[in-house]
DNA sequence: ACAAATCCGACAGGTTTACTCGGAAATAAC
DNA sequence: GTTATTTCCGAGTAAACCTGTCGGATTTGT
């Protein structure tokens, strides 16, 4: 049960353009920098934040991404999903199709695990990337 | 975001014993062929589980696996912990302790990942081994 | 003695993770 | 128009992890 580097490294690295949404594309050396992340493998993860229409790039000199939405219009579920796919504890449940049990034991657990699929997603979907700088400009980064 | 066959495998076995509490021991071949999981890679989930106190074993002929409390003493968080270890999305929350960010971003994270934890864990602990032979009893296998 | 079970450690094949690398293409600044 | 900057893309790769298998030792009821 644990999130990848892709899913935490593209929450702070939205974050970091949240920071700077308004003021003009960022370049990722500048969010591989201050994060202290691998910018080759952060444009991987771009890419992927970018097809999901999170981002968008400006080429050449001076370029960089920038947010396509306000910070509080884009949720931490959503990057994530972007870049690790379905959040979901088990393949059996990554959509609602109850048709899907091939094996006889597994309806007897799949309660379970769609609860715990829907409680991960409304946390991570409660959050937004305007509630992250608002909590950093409230030192607050424990609570929310 | 996954749940291992490990946490999978172990919960339905804690389910058939469950079922079967108070019969004296059940024999691992028997689950493995009613839940059609390898027997010998049960065993080591099993040895785990014994490790952690909520089964006991019986060698020899006609012994088998018990459990050691009521089946509604037992959640199905317990089983997981149990088999993969503490439920954290990351590293850094397994425990509470604060002072673990060795990365100057992680703490803007933090928060997130703790909620995702807790929310997790709540569900988990929440449904017994009981419940499950209940929703088996009324034929509910979807909400509980 | 024999059969049924658990117990234990080693190993292994496949997949995933977390990157790195090389180079092409676009664009602003000079 | 050259150069520096920056995104874009696919390939490759070492290490870790997952999901088991296997062989044999040990225990115990019949």
């Amino acid at each position: 049960m644990k999130i990848s580097t892709k899913g935490r490294y593209g929450v702070t690295a939205m974050y970091e353009l949240a920071l700077h949404f308004g003021q003009g594309p960022l370049p990722l050396k500048m969010v591989a920098e201050k994060q202290n992340i691998s910018e080759a493998y952060l444009e991987q993860l771009m890419g992927s934040l970018r097809r999901a229409g999170f981002v968008r790039s400006v080429r050449g000199s001076q370029g960089g991404y920038e947010l396509t939405k306000a910070p509080g219009s884009i949720t931490v579920g959503d990057v994530i999903r972007a870049l690790e796919g379905p959040i979901a504890p088990v393949e059996c449940v990554i959509d609602d199709d109850v048709d899907y049990c091939h094996r006889a034991d597994s309806c007897i657990t799949r309660g379970i695990w769609a609860k715990v699929r829907d409680s991960i997603n409304k946390v991570v979907d409660s959050i937004t990337l305007a509630d992250l700088c608002n909590d950093e400009k409230n030192g607050n980064h424990q609570e929310g």
